[in-house]
DNA sequence: AATATATTTAGACTTAATCTAAAATTGAAA
DNA sequence: TTTCAATTTTAGATTAAGTCTAAATATATT
């Protein structure tokens, strides 16, 4: 694993809000200022690959990264913000119904998260 | 419902393929060829804040749109391609979960599809 | 028919992400 | 170590998806 591979991972790993490639270079400019947007989206993309992180598609905004350990999120209707969530896991139940294709699943719960709520 | 309205929902209806929002504006145009882009995107928009047709956001490839009628997606790993899924319903249990602030779920199930596995 | 409201249009603009090709770094072999 | 190949990084150009704008058109209301 390379210097920047390493910091990286970290970055996504230690960070509880599923953090943009932005976000990322603008965490990693704290230690490396030089450090250029092309390289963490190659970082991102070389994590993604090797299954060490994961890429969470969230419409409306853009690619945002999470650590792989497996949980699900819900996702405010209103402002999008994304949370995690642990519901009942369902790789038994999927794989007995896809068979030995199935790779892995996605749940992505909308609600109305509690600020919005009070907020409405 | 405007006329535009009405002959995208059809369209997002009919085919059974994910449209994205380019091949909407390629299918719309057989019938008015002079229809704008910018159309396509407001009244698929619209359709979606009505929610009458629903927008899949795939990593890597635009913004899908789908009838709304409830069923869950297979992806694949491999090449992207999206199937419907009927899998378990989990409104209930998530209902019970997350409490009134529920709304929907998206539940995509990563695999290899049955061509993928046999090119591989 | 007159007027207000909503929709459509073409094209400019924004944003996220990828690509490019040169420079820098790393690592292995001699 | 020096050499050479392979990998990584860089800055900036490019691409692609989607939004925005403001004028033109269409629709609805009185």
């Amino acid at each position: 694993m390379t210097r920047y591979e390493q910091l990286i991972f970290n970055l996504v790993n230690e960070s509880s809000s599923h953090l943009t490639a932005d976000q990322v270079l603008e965490q990693l400019r704290v230690l490396c200022p030089t450090v250029s947007r092309a390289t963490v989206y190659n970082n991102l993309n070389k994590l993604c690959d090797a299954r060490l992180i994961r890429k969470l598609s969230t419409e409306g905004s853009p690619d945002r990264f999470d650590r792989i350990e497996k949980h699900d999120h819900l996702v405010c209707q209103r402002c999008g913000k994304l949370a995690d969530a642990h519901f009942a896991d369902l790789t038994q139940s999927l794989h007995d119904q896809v068979g030995d294709a199935f790779l892995a699943y996605d749940l992505k719960v909308f609600y109305i998260c509690p600020e919005c709520k009070q907020n409405q």
